[in-house]
DNA sequence: CCGTATCCATTTAGATACTG
DNA sequence: CAGTATCTAAATGGATACGG
């Protein structure tokens, strides 16, 4: 979530809306929970994943999130480095909200599916 | 959705869910259509119930509703000249999406309801 | 392997003034 | 009322180099 980090809105009814969106905005933070979801990762798979997001910004985007309370980071102290990303209860709580971005995104978002006979 | 606009982004599975909120996304796209859920309102109107928005601002995010497809815009041609925003057909898809975003506010950005008695 | 630090280009958004 | 124009501040994000 860009824009200032979680400025208090003036709540009003709709407010809410806003503050869910500061937390999985940030152009890459809504697909690292995603992929989270499916399983704790490293590092290093998660940049695989996410395939164009340069190492500073993975690195800052997970910041948040943990910050966030959202990602919990765990290190293991190895030769080479292993460092686990994995979702907090708090993260976890945020699934029904990455799915349905998800489904409208397959829905309406995305060009269309193209199908070969039926439409 | 700030970034920049609607990029196409390597299309892995997670890619829906960045690709939805490069629609809602935007300090104040999620409230706009919040509101807008509840009925047509004019540029006056929408001003007033997000308050600290300045009018350069609502009239970019509401033109970027508008050409994505999720806002209509009715010009009244009358004195003084009125204007009405309302949601299109794909615009009210958006309402799980927007609803699911609320609750989850609701229940885990915000404070707390800081009750008077129980907790 | 997993970062951090620095530099820099782009984008976003606030303030203000002006128009039909 | 409902905008547009301009100017500027701030934040975001990319590239690159270096460190534990």
């Amino acid at each position: 979530m860009p824009r200032t980090r979680h400025a208090r809105l003036d709540c009003s009814p709709g407010c809410a809306v806003e503050a869910t969106l500061q937390f999985i905005d940030g152009k890459w933070k809504g697909v690292i929970l995603f992929h989270l979801f499916e399983r704790t990762m490293r590092f290093s798979e998660l940049r695989r994943r996410l395939a164009s997001v340069t190492q500073r910004m993975l690195t800052a985007q997970l910041r948040e999130l943990e910050r966030d309370g959202l990602v919990a980071r765990t290190i293991h102290p190895e030769i080479p480095p292993r460092v686990e990303y994995s979702l907090t209860e708090r993260g976890r709580t945020l699934h029904p909200v990455i799915m349905v971005l998800k489904d409208w995104g397959d829905m309406h978002a995305l060009p269309a599916p193209a199908p070969s006979a039926a439409a």
